[in-house]
Parts: structure tokens; sequence; C-alpha cells
DNA sequence: TAGTACATAACAAGCGTTGGGTATGTACGC
DNA sequence: GCGTACATACCCAACGCTTGTTATGTACTA
């Protein structure tokens, strides 16, 4: 019996181990991976290094697992964009919300962007976790480029650049702007990321539908007016 | 007398200060922060820690000399974009410039760009790092925005958008491209990163000018063909 | 009674840092 | 020119501490 015991339904196995990696985050965060040690994870939850233990052989198995959780948590279950879009959202739409979904607008994203960023120095040290990225960023790219093939057939993009190019361009646009936010919060306030990534995306719009004005395709706006 | 010395000449302070932060760059390039040890510069160097403590108090002192002194070298050393735009150049030729020489297009610049990429863990971990960091990347915008607003006025960029804005979101590409590059070296090829950033620019162009095709300009090419 | 779920303690290895010792200069009085 | 005096540059050994990991003990559950 512990005094400030807030610990999970006895012998629930894997919510344990979601919560020691939620206690990985915190740690990241606070941290970074350099402050990242098995006693700082255990203090945070209140625990012993042998608890850590008894789930994880070891604490590159832990790392590895708090990163692919932290994967599924920021694919699955925020994502107040692409929600907002709709669940068949297609083509400038999607693609718009799936960017949105990456910026850090809220400290909890923030908070997340944060940990990506940090496991990057320990990625390109570590080919498997290297690999690991490589992937999750090799399917991100795949999926705006579905997104930005649709725009393209619905006349929002402009057809003169490949589906590929579209997605690895916008992914970059955004992982540096998450970078820039982060270290110069008060320059890139949640705001301005917004609209730099509109102007961004209003220079990827069709030529030929430029004379219109840029915000008067209706269809293609989504529901944020902000 | 050492075997296989190739040390400098005794006594120059300021060069041996210099070879060490060298190695600092190897062992970080290799290893990454967390194998950043004394030890391992040490020994990189073929010398032990008491030469380090000799030249740096403290392994923070070392670290933060060693970036002060990637920055520079990067800043003055190479720019062979730069250079061949001509030292006056301004306008979108000298934004060019300055976006090309941040991309890592040579193994040398791939080395210092991991460095970078390596070194964000570390500084948004310790707000003294952040900060020389956020001075940086700072103080890189300001000088983009000055080529920007001049290409404003030589109607190379368009005018819809403050020099701040464009400068910001042009090293958000850039910054994130290269962490794309980074990770998945052979989708992103130079030739890619190359294209990829004219594409960018492309889209930034004055509108006015777009309906002559977007390559015939003249004089804002750079010297740079393929 | 068995087995799971921890705490506790100890381990060797590696860390940054410190201090002592030893060459290699350079400065200077004679 | 030479010997002493001092500073620089560096190696070497050791310090205390923290690290990941392992072994052992103990409480709770079924």
């Amino acid at each position: 019996m512990y005094a400030v015991a807030m610990t999970p339904a006895r012998g629930d196995h894997e919510a344990r181990r979601a919560e020691v990696s939620a206690a990985v985050w915190r740690v990241l965060t606070e941290r970074g991976f350099a402050g990242l040690t098995l006693r700082a994870v255990a203090g945070e939850l209140g625990a012993t290094t042998g608890l850590l233990t008894h789930y994880f052989p070891s604490k590159r198995a832990l790392l590895r697992y708090a990163l692919d959780l932290l994967d599924e948590a920021h694919a699955a279950r925020p994502r107040p964009h692409t929600e907002a879009a709709g669940p068949d959202a297609e083509g400038l739409p999607a693609l718009r919300a799936a960017l949105l979904d990456i910026l850090p607008l809220t400290p909890e994203s923030a908070a997340g962007s944060r940990i990506w960023v940090s496991s990057w120095d320990a990625a390109l040290a570590d080919p498997e976790l290297a690999g690991d990225h490589a992937a999750r960023y090799r399917r991100a790219r795949t999926r705006m480029a579905a997104f930005a093939s649709a725009a393209q057939h619905r006349g929002e993009l402009r057809t003169d650049r490949s589906p590929e190019d579209l997605a690895g361009a916008a992914q970059s646009f955004v992982l540096g702007l998450v970078v820039q936010a982060l270290f110069a919060p008060a320059e890139f306030p949640p705001e301005r990321q917004r609209a730099l990534l509109e102007a961004y995306l209003a220079d990827l719009a069709d030529p030929a539908e430029a004379t219109l004005g840029r915000s008067g395709s209706g269809d293609s706006a989504s529901g944020q007016v902000h």
C-alpha cells in the first residue's frame, strides 16, 4: 500500500507499459535525450528502476517502445484538423489538415514535437532508430502524396510537379517550421505558423485558378476561418 | 618526443583549440551527442583528457566553442554558391545562394548538417545553448529578409508578403529539407534538393512575371545550370 | 502454494573533473 | 654561452559520481 499510489489496476501489463512510456515522454520533454536515464523515468513514475526492468529488457527497448507509442498516439489520437476536415476528406483539405497536425500549435503537440526533434540525434547515431524514423517519414510522405495527387486531379494544386515532390517539399516546410517554432516560440506563435503554411499552400495552387483570388475556390477551403 | 606526432607548432594556442574542436566535430558526426565524451574526443586526437582540460575549463565550454567555430566555419569558409553569385550579389540570387549553402549537398556540408541537427537536442535542454541557436537562426533570417526585400523591389519576388515572412518560410523549407535529406539521403540526393528548392523559389516569384515562363527572367538566374 | 510485481541493493563500467608529475620551451643574470 | 627560474603543454592516475544491468528479497494475488 503506497501513500500516494495512483497506480493503475495491478496486473494490467500493457497499461503499465504505456504509463511507463508516458513517463519517458515527460522526461524527454523536460531534459532531452541527454537526461533520459532509467532513474529519471522511475522517479517520474514514483517507482524504482526495478519496475522498469520488469517491463522492458533494456533501455533501448524502452525507448523504441516509447517512440513507437508516441508515433501511434500522434497519428491516432488528437488530429483536430484532420477530424474537422472530415474522415473522408481528400485532396487539398486533407493535405492541409495533415500538415496542420504536424505543427506545434498547442502545448501538447509542442511537447510531442520537442520529443521528435530530440530523438533525431539518437536516431542518426543508431541505424535501427534511423530506419524507424525514415520509415515513418516516408509513410507520411506517401500519404500526403496521395492527397496531393487527388488535389491535382481536382484542380486544386499545380500539375507541373509530381505528387511526390509536392509531398516532400510540404513535409520539409512543416518540419523546418517545427524546428524554428521550438527555438523561437515568440517569433513563431500558432497564428503565424498557420499563416505561413497557408501562404505556402496558396503558392502551390493551380496557376490557372490564381486569377480568381486565392481564397475563393470554395470547396477547397476547410472549415477553419480563425 | 612523440613517434607519430603531427602536432601543430607548439605554443600555437588558438590553433590547438581549433584542432580540438575539429575532433569534437568528428566524434559528433560519428556517434552523435550521446557518444560525445572527453575520452572519445581525446582518442580522436591521439591525446588524453588532460590535454582537453588544459584548453577548456569544462565539457560545456568545449562544446560551445566547437559549435561557435562550426558556425563561423560554415559562414565564412566554403560558401561555393554565395561565392559564385558574387560578393555583391543582391536580391533573389543572393537569397538563392544563401539557401543553397545550407543544404547538405556535399559530404562535408552533410557532416556539418548532421552536427547541427544533433545539437538541437542538447540545445533544447540547455537554455544557454538554445539562446545561441535562436540567435544564429534569427541572424540568418535577418540576412535573408534583407535579400528578400531587395528582391521584391527588383520585381523578383511577390510583394504580397513581408520580407520577414518570406525569410522565415524559406528557412523553414531548407531546414526541413536538411532533416529529410539526412534521414533519407537516397531519396533526397543533391540534385533533388536543388530541384525542390528551385521549385520553391519559383513559386515565390512575382506573379506579374509568371506569364513569361519561370526560367526566363535572365538576370535572376545564378550561374548554376542543372 | 505459486507466481507475478515490485523494492532494494549491489555491480562493473564509464563519466567529467582534479591534481601531481614531467618534459619542453623561453627569459634573464652572469 | 651558460645555468638558473619560470611558464607552458601535456601525460598519467585517481577521485567521486552516475550509468545500465543484475541479483536478491518481499509483498500481494489467485
